[in-house]
DNA sequence: TTGTATGCGTTATCAC
DNA sequence: GTGATAACGCATACAA
């Protein structure tokens, strides 16, 4: 026993040697030859679910522990037809606002054993360049935040290439997305803010290009007018602190006056608005002025903003992301799905608000036919 | 000629629909059928530098267009050696704290025709996990943004993987890595500070594993001691918004009273000192106390805050990283280099300070040779 | 359960 | 410049 264990270990000691001369990688070949079995036997004990003796599978596992063999994952990718590997092509600006987006989708993706091959992109045109990127990878699907156009999403259609949009809807496409629902979000806090007696809304956007802030800001103006409230006032902006100074400055100057509640694009953008007010133009807040914003980012819940805004549950929208896109992969025929999350209200204290679920002038609409969600505190 | 074109055209449609129902992917053979070439010539016509005749080139890369054929990256990579991947290894703490550090990252290495492999870590423990993926896909190289241990180390150079440790070091290891000199951006700091007449100063730092924190702190921790300064009071901390407040409490309840100056292992943390001492204690900042911070995050910038603090060339460091990796993975022998990069001081306005220059008892000493960094303003 | 033989899609080597 | 042929390292159908 002893001998024949000496005898095994010599000979991968040996093996290892010839293998680093001749500059070559481990293989299973090796791993065969060391345990005595064949290339084939080797192959199925890594191999989860396999039928091996388990004589064979204890001895072919030393011999890969001596040789610290590890299978190639490219070989058996092109065997297999399967990468084990997702894409994620994410804009900067999204990894920026949530940088808890990446790790989150990251984590649920490698949670269903597969890997991750990341494209962030500069600008939305760059997407040209990744999707070849993409392509050439043979990655098993693909999870974007970005912007797609009709022609890309007809690419990976073209190429059975399993898709999830995250964020980002697309009408009149049938690709499986996850999305909170930002329209219904911008009612809510429109219908929060009028119950509480505001009339006069200004709304600083943020790029009409995004989606994300195309709905919020329609959802906020659709209720404004349900609600017969006077037109809001609106100002552009570009989702960054600056961003809210400035709006608060074009809103007044506009208007000739302050208005009840300022409503932001998002947590940045109300930030900006918020310390613009307070700091440089002397407005009490939530006294004269009330600020809201969307998204919960961490600065929003310290103590000096303590802003009133919405979260994004973006914990469950990755993972059911990766639900989506890994139920693809498996069966190529399922069903397409657009997800759609509620996002939560956070009260905060930069907002005059009355006790949810006080009546207002017409109910609130829930686009997804989902529960609303109520408010915490 | 178009009668040729047609034909070509009429093949390539043919084929596509043989490809569809065999259910497998369009190759080099398909193309190289379609164009009337052998496999190799098209094969060629993918490589950048090969020798192919004009007219082999264009047949080729019409038909590979009407076919939708991409090279498999897969099938490259197990004859090349190279999977023109590299994986990147980063604690979901890190991308929290420098959410641009991953795009910068990303965007560096795609720049030099490499994809990232992405690996996110929950706890540092994880590595283990992700270490046997890394060997499975066969990536060119690793960065890495975590703790990795000498075993770790070890086996990254028994398999000769260009390796490079980003803001770790890891004394008397010969890997590559690139850094901020923290243990210089600290003393620095209480230069800066001692200079403008501070004297009792107060440490909230970051969590002492954390090798960033645990050098921040012992920069200033020995030139405080080397200025003859007394002894500073050290509260413990983890680099959240919340540890800042309760850090502050923990010094002035130790020392009895209100520190000169507090420096905090991170913005957050500064920023969490800074609204506790205005806000709850009513201290004045910086008229009774200095508050300093490292990182210069976003937030750090706000008009509210305007944090006295020092920022690491993120940007450059990325791109030295990448350089050093991208090197390696050309040519394995490439010495061993580490990086150091200076952090630059914002002086921003939560700090008494002197102008920059100003002379103190003794000179500031730069631990990389290289020029102490200029203040900026 | 095990071994043999074959193919996945590419690049590289060599004649031509 | 071009085409045949042999790897690359693995998984799998099939025979044993």
């Amino acid at each position: 026993m002893t001998k024949s264990k000496l005898s095994v270990e010599q000979c991968a000691t040996e093996l290892k040697a010839v293998i680093a001369r001749e500059n070559r990688r481990v293989t299973s070949y090796d791993v065969a030859q060391v345990a005595g079995v064949s290339q084939s036997a080797v192959s199925r004990c890594f191999k989860p679910g396999a039928s091996v003796s388990k004589a064979t599978y204890a001895l072919v596992m030393r011999a890969a522990a001596l040789l610290d063999y590890i299978p190639n994952a490219a070989a058996r990718s092109l065997i297999t037809r399967r990468s084990n590997m997702v894409a994620l092509i994410i804009t900067n600006q999204a990894n920026l606002y949530y940088p808890e987006l990446l790790a989150e989708l990251s984590q649920q993706i490698n949670a269903r054993g597969k890997r991750v091959l990341l494209f962030t992109l500069q600008r939305e045109a760059d997407v040209d360049c990744v999707l070849a990127d993409v392509w050439q990878y043979q990655v098993d699907g693909v999870i974007a935040a970005a912007r797609l156009s009709a022609e890309h999403i007809a690419e990976f259609e073209r190429r059975r290439m399993p898709l999830v949009l995250f964020n980002r809807m697309l009408r009149d496409h049938s690709v499986n997305t996850v999305t909170c629902d930002h329209d219904e979000a911008g009612r809510l806090l429109v219908s929060r803010l009028a119950a509480a007696g505001h009339r006069q809304f200004g709304i600083i956007a943020g790029d009409a290009d995004l989606s994300v802030a195309y709905e919020r800001r329609r959802g906020a103006c659709e209720r404004i007018a349900e609600l017969g409230l006077p037109p809001p006032v609106i100002a552009p902006g570009q989702y960054d602190y600056r961003s809210g100074a400035l709006g608060l400055k074009a809103i007044i100057a506009q208007l000739g006056s302050v208005p009840d509640a300022i409503i932001c694009g998002n947590d940045l953008m109300a930030i900006g608005c918020l310390d613009c007010a307070r700091l440089e133009l002397d407005i009490e807040v939530p006294g004269q002025l009330s600020v809201a914003g969307f998204d919960a980012v961490e600065p929003s819940s310290w103590i000096g903003y303590n802003l009133t805004t919405l979260r994004q549950p973006l914990p469950k929208m990755a993972a059911s992301a990766a639900d989506l896109l890994c139920a693809r992969i498996a069966q190529h025929d399922t069903e397409i799905e657009k997800r759609v999350f509620s996002a939560q209200f956070i009260e905060g204290a930069t907002a005059r608000l009355t006790p949810a679920g006080a009546s207002i002038t017409a109910p609130a609409r829930s686009a997804t036919g989902l529960p609303l969600p109520v408010a915490i505190m």
